[in-house]
DNA sequence: TTCTTTATTGACTCGTCAATCAAGAAAAAC
DNA sequence: GTTTTTCTTGATTGACGAGTCAATAAAGAA
């Protein structure tokens, strides 16, 4: 029963069953005909649509960076100044759903792939730049000169702590993450480090 | 012409060639055979010592945990009062040799691995724990109370600028990185975050 | 010397998996 | 109503890899 227009239909399915995988094994290490079958056909159209492995991982990974950066938009537009568009941004990256099993296995997994895929590397390098440039952006007219050092704390310690409560999925990991990424920023406004 | 006594030897010589392999290929996607051939065996002596390619990796995994925190350790006893020794915990973390491709190769995948494996989590945990209450344990001298918040900080921007300047093999990711984090001691050692 | 332990490997088994292909079936175009 | 395009899969191929095993060889013990 080939309905027309499936593409976009079966890539999208795809794209969810290679994340819901990755979050089920923690690997990339997961086969072709498993996420098909996750993904409800076989794995020839899988292959049909997306060419090869490669190029699954690089979509689901696109797409998890699609989503993350419409996040921060979206928390973005409810703030009018800076500070607030700062705490923003931090809170963006520790909500809950960011912190599902499946997420925070992919974006480990992404790091991994990054070492040897070119373009899973650009990718990485957009989201971190964007990061920075965000913060930087914000800081400026709080702190001018010091902008540059703070955000790139601020990002380190964005990263460093999704890692590290990443793999305790206890529920209220985002919550202490976000109170102490914001404790650094008030630091960086007050201080002069 | 089989010398007694090669266990020790063979085992040292496949966990470098592990690392080794992982810092060439990026992943934990290697084989035993590669893995043997580079340390210059067969994968059959390979499997004979270590029982299976998980034991190998676990062996691998608990080789650089012990060298860094050897590492720590030894900076530790040149330093004599608690911000030196603050100081050199945060050094340690970033010196050349942690950054060799291989290495951050190695706790990438580490990561990676810890959300499947109950062992490399435990490892992975361990880790953790011995920084943050090193941490801590200096800290509380100084700043009494603040000192759990501060090393939770410290910790994660550690991990953070590790994961982020690990990437990408310039030769004074090092050295910037260890100034932030030093940025980051004043200003908490200072200020009332 | 004979026996046992340690070291070592080539060959083999059994399984898995990415990628291909030929073929079928339904919609749309003509 | 025939042809073309889109969608779909089962079957197959070709390769690779983890783990096993029987066999060899040297060193030490008896």
């Amino acid at each position: 029963m080939p309905k027309l227009g499936m593409e976009p239909i079966r890539r999208a399915a795809l794209v969810k069953a290679t994340i819901d995988e990755i979050g089920a094994s923690g690997t990339l290490d997961i086969t072709v005909s498993k996420i098909a079958k996750r993904a409800g056909m076989s794995s020839a159209l899988a292959h049909h649509y997306f060419g090869g492995k490669d190029q699954i991982f690089l979509a689901a990974m696109r797409h998890t960076l699609t989503v993350y950066g419409a996040e921060v938009r979206g928390a973005l537009i409810m703030a009018d100044n800076p500070e607030s568009r700062l705490e923003a941004i931090i809170r963006a990256g520790f909500t809950t759903s960011n912190f599902r099993r499946e997420i925070v296995a992919a974006w480990l997994n992404f790091y991994v792939l990054a070492q040897s895929s070119p373009q899973a590397r650009r990718l990485l390098t957009v989201y971190q730049s964007r990061l920075r440039s965000n913060l930087i952006y914000n800081l400026r007219p709080l702190i001018a000169d010091r902008a540059a050092g703070a955000a790139e704390r601020i990002a380190g310690l964005i990263d460093g702590l999704y890692l590290r409560r990443g793999l305790d999925q206890s529920d209220d990991a985002g919550r202490d993450a976000t109170k102490h990424v914001l404790a650094l920023l008030r630091a960086e406004l007050r201080g002069q480090s």
